[in-house]
DNA sequence: CTCATTTAATTTAACCCTTAAAAAATTACA
DNA sequence: TGTAATTTTTTAAGGGTTAAATTAAATGAG
């Protein structure tokens, strides 16, 4: 494991080669022998090997002879399709939220096999706290299967890694350690990742950003950024999390930010902010309260409406971020860009503003085709992204053997 | 070559241990074939059967035995040293400024065997007058030998496989295109990157910044950014390079920029910044003559004297610094910064204003250990970066065979 | 001057993996 | 029932690696 060779052995081979088959059963499902021979560019004898090793491993098996999808032609031996066993292992995929948890449980297949969600504040609560409640949340769900590893996304900023919270503004210093807790109680792996990087993730898998290069933006209680870059994700050096709300906009004489800084975008563009500048409070207090989504809700109708101060909170949370992506386009190039999140729903009203603040800031503005939209739900895609980064490495492990 | 099968073929793993083996000679020089069998972590048996083709092949050579250096142990038979072979083939690095073409040859050994230096304004230029000033200077030289492969640094933006100039302030859309014709006329493979780029990649193997995360920024006629993170050269989406200098650093209302915004942070940073502040002229407009060394040596040693336009404009450019390296860090993390160029002669003077306006800017400024740096001249750092670049493409050329 | 000792490099034999080709298996259809 | 069609398995060949045995080359003691 700790080993970093390269591929240089003809037992390095075997096991790519074992990764190879079981990535293309993932993409494409249930499949035969000879398609998979195809697909994978590997010879059918190849193929042949290494799915029997599979299916004594119990990581593939053989599907029942569905009537409709026979072989394409009808002559001659049938194929034998197989696919992923779903009972193989389990990943328990899911999103903390400064007053929830929500988890669902995956089988290998990919399928969601039960879920639980529960009302906590964890704003005060321990490392270990947090891992027991996790943990007989799973419990009440009264399924036989154990989960093989954990993928949770939260707010803030992890490792590299997922091994570790660095920093969240929902968690206290002893509940960023709830992973080490919940790795130990529960024997499986267990990585934390960024919220938004999981957004962009579950996206990846969308035909539309298929090709790679987009970014996820998600707009909520802060301004989250997840970027994949030429299929890959994006991480920083350190850390998993690249920021966009804490881009200085303005100046020390901008409006207060919840990083205790001011000026920052996520003070003009989180939905806290938009609440403070609609309800035309002070710009340099922060809500007592957190703003909930028919706050924002209410707020969008009220802009639609025309010109006032909820319009105003909109445009200037749409320069805000505006002037973020032109920062982020001049280090990166420019992209696509998805928005997720409450506030992502004002994209139709603050589209106008976000271009034009682009076009003031972003010197290739012109040259570039940057592509809005915006998604659904953003805990369904935190959701599906965790579950994708699980199952991922249950891929790997399976290819490469445990220890 | 076009096929991008990964290694899962015996005939790969052969390619990957001769790159392996190269890769140890490149990295270590004078190697005995047993030393090799250690730092490559293959037997001995490999390493003979895969020297013996290189020495075939010329891509390495033995050693005549030198008497100093002999084996370790004084007993036994002793080792043969072996080392890359300097003829096997040869590297043209060097760079493109504004008015100048500095080219030199390397051997595949890695050392220069000539250069040269020819004072030209490229900016009227047309491709194939610039391919042809190239191709005569290399001629001029008068060496028997032949390039395999051309690496050039230019200002400006680069495509990601460095194979077309996308936009660069000291050419003319013809003249960008020069890569094409010198890579017709030589019948060699020609590179063009990012002059930062490869200033960051001539640091990378210092010792110092080994480790592989950190930025080099280029202050002269431009504020250039070149990226190492975890030892791999930082690549945007679609280009070659990251920009430092446009981000915006003051509104719309700022000082003028080369790229006719306003507000970046090259109006403030660059030499010509600089000298416009230091000479108190009106900030909207840009000097007609380019400055120069001299210019910006005096008006540091000004700056040295006490307060006045030219301290003030070292400290602007300070602060106008530490503001694009806070955007920076907010999207990457935090890492060493090593500044290169005339304008970095006045780090000393600048670092406060730098680490102020960081602070400001920057959330976690206190939490991470940022270095700053300076180092030498700029354009050896570019030839030698871009040497780097031309010997590895050759070593894998090696590895993996020509077609 | 010879020969045991020591270290380096090469050769050998065994093992693993892949592939192409041959063989076997399984089904449709005449 | 037999032939054609198609999938899957088996076989044999080829290539790569490694550990171990062998050969090569130099030192130094008797």
């Amino acid at each position: 494991m700790s080993k970093t060779k390269e591929v240089y052995l003809s037992d390095d081979v075997r096991k790519q080669n074992r990764l190879r088959i079981i990535s293309q059963f993932r993409l494409h499902g249930k499949k035969s022998r000879t398609e998979i021979s195809t697909l994978a560019d590997l010879s059918a004898g190849t193929v042949t090997n290494v799915s029997t090793t599979l299916l004594d491993d119990g990581i593939i098996r053989v599907c029942e002879p569905e009537g409709a999808k026979q072989s394409s032609a009808s002559h001659g031996r049938p194929r034998v399709q197989l696919e992923l066993n779903p009972e193989y292992k389990f990943v328990v995929a899911g999103s903390l939220t400064f007053n929830s948890i929500s988890l669902s449980m995956f089988d290998y297949l990919g399928d969601k096999v039960a879920t639980v969600q529960e009302k906590v504040v964890l704003e005060n609560m321990a490392g270990n706290e947090i891992a027991q409640i996790i943990l007989s949340m799973i419990d009440g769900l009264g399924i036989s299967a154990t989960p093989s590893i954990f993928v949770l996304g939260v707010q803030g900023l992890t490792n590299n890694n997922g091994s570790e919270i660095l920093w969240s503004p929902i968690l206290s210093d002893s509940g960023m350690k709830f992973a080490d807790h919940l790795s130990k109680q529960s024997k499986a792996e267990v990585i934390v990742a960024n919220d938004s990087a999981m957004i962009a993730r579950s996206l990846s898998k969308d035909k539309a950003y298929a090709e790679g290069t987009f970014a996820a933006v998600l707009m909520s209680y802060g301004i989250g950024l997840g970027l994949y870059i030429d299929g890959q994700p994006f991480k920083g050096a350190k850390s998993s999390a690249s920021e966009l709300g804490h881009i200085s906009f303005k100046g020390s004489d901008g409006a207060l930010c919840r990083c205790k800084k001011h000026g920052c975008v996520e003070a003009y563009a989180s939905d806290y902010a938009i609440w403070r500048r609609a309800k035309q409070l002070d710009p340099n207090t922060l809500p007592e309260n957190p703003v909930t989504s028919e706050d924002i809700a209410n707020i969008i109708e009220e802009a639609k409406q025309g010109e006032g101060p909820a319009r105003e909170a909109i445009r200037e949370a749409g320069r805000a971020i505006g002037f973020g992506l032109a920062i982020m386009f001049g280090l990166f190039d420019a992209f696509p860009v998805v928005f997720v999140g409450r506030g992502a729903q004002a994209l139709d009203l603050m589209q106008d503003d976000i271009k034009q603040s682009l076009d003031e800031h972003f010197r290739f503005h012109k040259q570039f085709d940057v592509a809005f939209a915006k998604s659904s739900d953003a805990l369904i895609h935190v959701e599906n992204g965790s579950s994708i980064v699980g199952l991922e490495w249950l891929d790997q492990q399976a290819a490469f053997g445990k220890s």
